[in-house]
DNA sequence: CCTGCTGCCTGGACGC
DNA sequence: TGCGTCCAGGCAGCAG
């Protein structure tokens, strides 16, 4: 599933690709994937909306979402949610022509498509208006968590008495976290998912903040975590899911101690922690 | 403010 | 081979 990581690694293929690139077709084969920023549903989106048009002037990331930015400021916001993907190719033999659940495609001047992909339909894009309108949907957001500061970290865990998992996973607080590498950061940190946020000492959270900006940065250079819809834009898969020393790993031992990893459901996830090296 | 639950959605795994 | 069932989980929405 797409988390910071697998974003970054799409935006960072995706840049030298469409920058300067005209989007001449727009193919909308899902209209009820596409919403339009801050408007009531009224009716579809149009060809106009997804950038129709436009030249692509800026890539660029936010915690989970990823937006195209045109040279009149029309963006085009998409969550990728569970199972979404973005596949780049040539027009007519690309990979994306011949898959399911294509619902959106973009037509470029020189002859590639990019499309969306995905299967669950838990992802969508979002139409924005003015380049100040992403501006405004990210502010909703907390800050990236791969430059995740501690003094921010401090502020949302600062006297709550949630769980530290429910802490990182929340957007509002940090954007990018997911299951995946919230169970990878708090194994490393040694802190039990259950923890509430006002009973880690400060050493913890910077611990917390360090370990969380590590783990995502050694993901990012690995090109993301494939474990079964994940995939770059071309296709090939990333392999930070070798270094998982958790996530999917319960019942396994553990890398540190050999004890038995528990699996169990925390904040309704399903999540994989060591016992002895993440005491509560 | 917080937690916990539901619903959205498909494909893969598994049991019979 | 083909059913039925369960599970995966990001996120919005709602009740308590």
């Amino acid at each position: 599933m797409p988390e910071l990581p697998e974003v970054e690694t799409i935006c960072a293929w995706l840049e030298p690709r469409l920058l300067q690139r005209r989007v001449e077709r727009v193919h909308i084969a899902r209209h009820d994937v596409c919403t339009v920023w801050e408007k009531a549903t009224s009716g579809r989106v149009t060809p106009r909306q997804l950038l129709k048009g436009g030249r692509v002037v800026e890539l660029c990331r936010h915690g989970k979402q990823m937006a195209l930015v045109c040279d009149d400021g029309r963006c085009v916001c998409i969550q990728l949610g569970m199972t979404g993907q973005m596949m780049m190719g040539d027009a007519d033999t690309g990979a994306s022509v011949k898959c399911r659940h294509v619902h959106v495609r973009w037509l470029m001047n020189d002859g590639t498509e990019l499309a969306f992909r995905d299967p669950r339909r838990f992802g969508g894009i979002t139409c924005l208006v003015r380049r100040s309108d992403l501006d405004a949907r990210w502010a909703e957001l907390g800050p990236d968590a791969l430059t995740i500061r501690v003094d921010a970290l401090k502020r949302g865990a600062q006297g709550s008495k949630r769980m530290v998992k429910a802490l990182l996973l929340n957007q509002r607080v940090l954007a990018g976290v997911g299951n995946i590498y919230c169970d990878e950061a708090l194994f490393l940190a040694g802190i039990h998912p259950e923890t509430r946020c006002c009973e880690l000492s400060a050493e913890k959270v910077t611990l917390l903040a360090r370990t969380l900006r590590r783990v995502l940065r050694g993901a990012v250079r690995a090109g993301g975590s494939t474990l079964k819809d994940y995939q770059k834009p071309d296709g090939t898969p990333g392999i930070f899911q070798r270094s998982h020393l958790v996530y999917g790993r319960g019942g396994e031992p553990c890398t540190q101690c050999s004890h038995e990893l528990v699996r169990a459901v925390v904040c309704q996830r399903g999540t994989v922690y060591c016992p002895l090296c993440q005491p509560v």
